[in-house]
RNA sequence: GCGAAUGUGGCGGAACUGGUAGACGCACUGGAUUUAGGUUCCAGCGGUUCAUUCCGUGCGGGUUCGAGUCCCGCCAUUCGCACCA
């Protein structure tokens, strides 16, 4: 029959579908144990590329691999439907964000089948399906009711010109992408997840998971603990101005407090000294990224001055560009003998700058001095002491760079917050009775003004749910993050119209057991949705404290050492390749072609070629097969070759399990099935028992074949007599027995020099190895002339170094 | 600057606990089959050498009978964070 992939492979695709083969319920749990395999919730762009390719070929084959090992596979896909690219072609092309995403689903998905990939599709979920969004409204209520959500100013880019707020991605060189209007920071109130409530745990829970140490390593920056003291220093007329230190042990080296601008203080102040409200409202007037890169420090003096707690004297206090609001207190004591930043600053101001650390490197602990009562302690020692001894105007204290979760977006394309403004009671949450909260369709898109939901007067009409009297609808959606936070939890459930998924069905398969994505996700989505988790389990509705036990982050697929991109031109489209190779070789390159965590350059077409070859081989191999009835006849009746080939088959079936179950290491995969085949080719024609062997060694081939291959895995199990499906079969055993070789290759070193080799019986004992080694032929002009000082013999049996040293002359 | 990772043939990469460096594939070279191209099959393919001679896993040291693997010090590349008090 051959390798004809453009043929075959839809046929049996569609037979899996017909079957349900992919299909699994929380009732198949029982008999066997449930496993759970993910990929990123992928945005429905219109086109997948071959990361998506990449990705879903990955988890295919461990949900592939694992369902035949007997487990109950949780493999789902859904699409993160909510999100700015919808409406910017709404504004564009003039169709609505729900018509765009339904088609772009529609087609992805029929390319996503195309591969091969085995989800369940029953599973399947939109986020902007009011069934989804709806969900994201009751946990945002269960939230609200815990105190998990707050509202406070932040600021926002705004572009006066258009009069709409602006995403960050949307905003380059301080201007909107599109239109090059100006956008600056302007203050708005919004809502928050307390996220910060969970900083601890986050930082906490990360060392019992598996992940790589990257992305760990880069969560645990991402919340930033460092442990310091609080310090309050009193302001004549003033109320105290509080600062953050972790270096409480330099408090005699203050030569000035640094405030930022927005600080309650300098905001008083401004109102009063012109010099100083011209400097915040220029500091103000810069874009979010002007003011983040901007590396010269800049400040202005104010007429205040703080009291030192311990000396008494009189430091002044200044507004500075580089002190952030939103990070410890907004309010910074200046040591400029021992930190580099506030060094700058002194020097630039004419600021004193005291010694008081005697330490190698002035900006690392070390021992007081010009420090009173401190002198000679350790930084470390003095800290604690002046902690002590300020009594209640100092504290330790605990700060983190993580930040609360702004959810609030101002835009029309994502989940309405289910929240009324009335102007007797405030914001109140809607009543979980009547949610969902839908969008409306009676809305226009221009790209300009406030949010197109407040173009919908019946949208923006509710009522109180306290007084029963006029209300306005809150029109701010929630960032799509929201939706990607437990959506892992809604494919266990997705049909659940009382709950957004049973507790049942989320003891069952939680946590994940391999999740699989891009690494530009290891710090947004990857914390948000540990945080959710760790809220729903708060909220009694997991049992478990983090929601993915193992995470792969693949490389990105490349294209002549540059990543893919239509501006570049470097696109290499997976239909096109479908079209000329099929799914199975594809897929085989995919997983091949490098490790997982690494990129993978797509070069040209000579890989997939090389892809192509292999399965076509494969094919004729079973081709020119004879099927063979006869059972295998027991060892001491094969010739060599035969054993050989059995030998190879069972070590081939030890090592691609290691490799998919325990190393994760997909692409040796590949190379074993490749040595297993040429190996197969190495078994003479001739062969006595050729029928029975190679039917054996085949039909064990082809399962461990299925998972990388699924397609001709199938048609050739067929061709073999098997039945049913290949992907149902179960997974081949590796027998001890057959791995072990009667003989073993030695190989002879001499002083850890490679001289012979010779071959050994398997039960040959530590001296009978000695001597075949000492006795080798191409070692003894080695041993001329020598002192044998010793032999080493490792325990692994495999090799025999011999020491020698000179005799003499 | 801080943090993390990675350096192995022309290329992608193997080498699992320190034990034969270069598996497997791509590209390339020669040969066979073929009218030819393609396909398929066979052989070769780190450098060097008269020689299985010596050299060789980014560089320099070290530990060890033995180092791609462990330790110390560098260099380079990639990624992430970046005024975090």
């Amino acid at each position: 029959m051959s390798f004809q992939p453009l043929t075959q492979e839809p046929d049996i695709q569609s037979k899996w579908l017909e079957q349900g083969a992919f299909s699994i319920s929380t009732q198949d749990i029982g008999a066997r144990e449930p496993y759970y395999t993910l990929v990123m919730l992928p945005y429905p762009s219109g086109r997948i590329h071959m990361g998506h390719v990449r990705n879903y070929t990955l988890g295919d084959v461990a949900a592939r691999f694992q369902r035949m090992r007997g487990k109950a596979v949780m493999h789902p896909l859904g699409w993160d439907s909510f999100g700015l690219p919808a409406e910017n072609a709404a504004i564009k092309h003039g169709i609505h964000p729900a018509i765009w995403t339904r088609e772009n689903i529609a087609d992805m998905k029929a390319q996503i089948q195309r591969l091969g990939i085995s989800y369940d599709w029953d599973r399947e979920i939109a986020s902007y399906l009011p069934d989804y969004y709806r969900w994201n409204q009751w946990l945002f209520l269960q939230m609200w009711k815990r105190g998990d959500v707050f509202r406070a100013l932040r600021n926002v880019n705004w572009c006066e010109a258009l009069g709409t707020v602006l995403a960050n991605e949307q905003v380059v060189d301080g201007k909107d992408e599109r239109t090059g209007h100006p956008v600056v920071q302007r203050p708005l109130e919004q809502y928050f997840f307390a996220i910060t409530n969970y900083a601890d745990e986050l930082l906490k829970g990360l060392e019992g998971l598996d992940w790589p140490d990257n992305v760990k390593a880069m969560q645990r920056h991402w919340i930033g603990r460092s442990e310091g003291a609080r310090l309050r220093f009193a302001v004549p007329e003033q109320p105290a101005v509080e600062v953050f230190t972790t270096r409480m042990d330099t408090l005699f080296g203050v030569s000035f407090l640094a405030l930022s601008i927005e600080h309650p203080l300098i905001e008083a102040q401004a109102d009063q000294d012109p010099k100083l409200r011209a400097f915040v409202a220029r500091i103000q007037a810069q874009s979010r990224e002007e003011r983040m890169t901007a590396d010269v420090k800049e400040g202005q003096r104010t007429a205040l001055h703080a009291v030192h707690p311990f000396t008494g004297e009189l430091i002044p206090i200044f507004a500075a560009n580089y002190v952030l609001m939103d990070y410890g207190t907004g309010a910074v004591m200046g040591v400029p003998a021992h930190d580099e930043r506030d060094h700058e600053f002194a020097v630039k101001y004419g600021l004193p700058i005291p010694k008081v650390i005697d330490s190698t490197d002035p900006w690392e602990p070390g021992t007081l001095v010009n420090s009173g009562e401190f002198d000679g302690l350790s930084s470390e020692a003095a800290a604690q002491a002046m902690v002590a001894r300020l009594g209640d105007r100092a504290d330790r204290a605990v700060t983190f760079k993580l930040r609360d979760w702004g959810l609030s977006r101002q835009r029309y394309w994502g989940t309405p917050i289910p929240t009324v403004h009335c102007p007797e009671h405030g914001v109140q949450p809607v009543p979980e009775t009547a949610l969902p909260v839908r969008l409306p369709e009676d809305v226009a898109f221009s790209g300009a003004g406030a949010s197109p939901l407040t173009t919908s007067q019946a949208f923006l009409a509710a009522a109180c749910p306290i007084c029963g009297g006029p209300a306005r609808r809150e029109t701010d959606t929630m960032d799509t993050f929201v939706d990607s936070s437990w959506y892992f939890l809604r494919y266990l459930d997705p049909k659940n119209e009382a709950l957004p998924f049973d507790k049942v069905a989320a003891d069952a398969w939680m946590p994940v057991d391999l999740y699989i994505g891009g690494i530009e996700h290891a710090t947004m989505h990857l914390i948000y949705a540990r945080y959710f988790h760790k809220v729903l389990r708060d909220l009694g509705m997991v049992s478990c404290d983090e929601p993915f036990q193992k995470l792969i982050c693949q490389g990105m697929v490349l294209k002549d050492g540059f990543k893919m991109s239509k501006s570049k031109g470097n696109v290499v489209d997976p239909d096109e390749v479908l079209a000329r190779y099929g799914a199975d070789a594809l897929r085989l390159f995919m997983i091949f072609a490098a490790p997982i965590e690494k990129e993978l350059d797509w070069t040209g077409f000579d890989g997939i070629e090389g892809s192509t070859r292999f399965l076509k081989r494969v094919a004729r191999l079973v081709d020119e097969h004879t099927l063979s009835a006869a059972p295998l006849p027991p060892r001491e009746q094969l010739t060599r070759e035969e054993q050989d080939l059995l030998r190879k088959l069972h070590q081939t079936i030890h090592r691609i399990t290691e490799d998919l179950a325990v190393r994760y290491q997909f692409n040796t995969v590949v190379s074993s099935l490749m040595e297993l085949v040429n190996a197969f080719g190495d078994l003479p024609l001739a062969a006595p028992h050729r029928g029975p062997v190679l039917q054996h060694a085949l039909e064990a081939f082809v399962r461990l074949l299925s998972p990388v291959a699924p397609h001709l895995a199938e048609q050739l199990f067929g061709q073999l007599g098997g039945t049913g499906f290949a992907m149902a079969a179960a997974w081949p055993a590796a027998d001890p027995a057959w791995m072990a070789a009667d003989e073993v290759l030695v190989v002879v070193q001499v002083n850890g020099k490679v001289r012979g080799r010779v071959t050994v019986p398997a039960a040959a004992t530590e001296d009978q190895r000695r001597e075949a080694a000492l006795a080798c032929a191409e070692v003894l002009p080695h041993l001329q002339g020598k002192e044998i000082a010793k032999v080493i013999l490792p325990p692994n049996g495999k090799l025999v170094n011999i020491v020698v040293k000179n005799t003499g002359e």
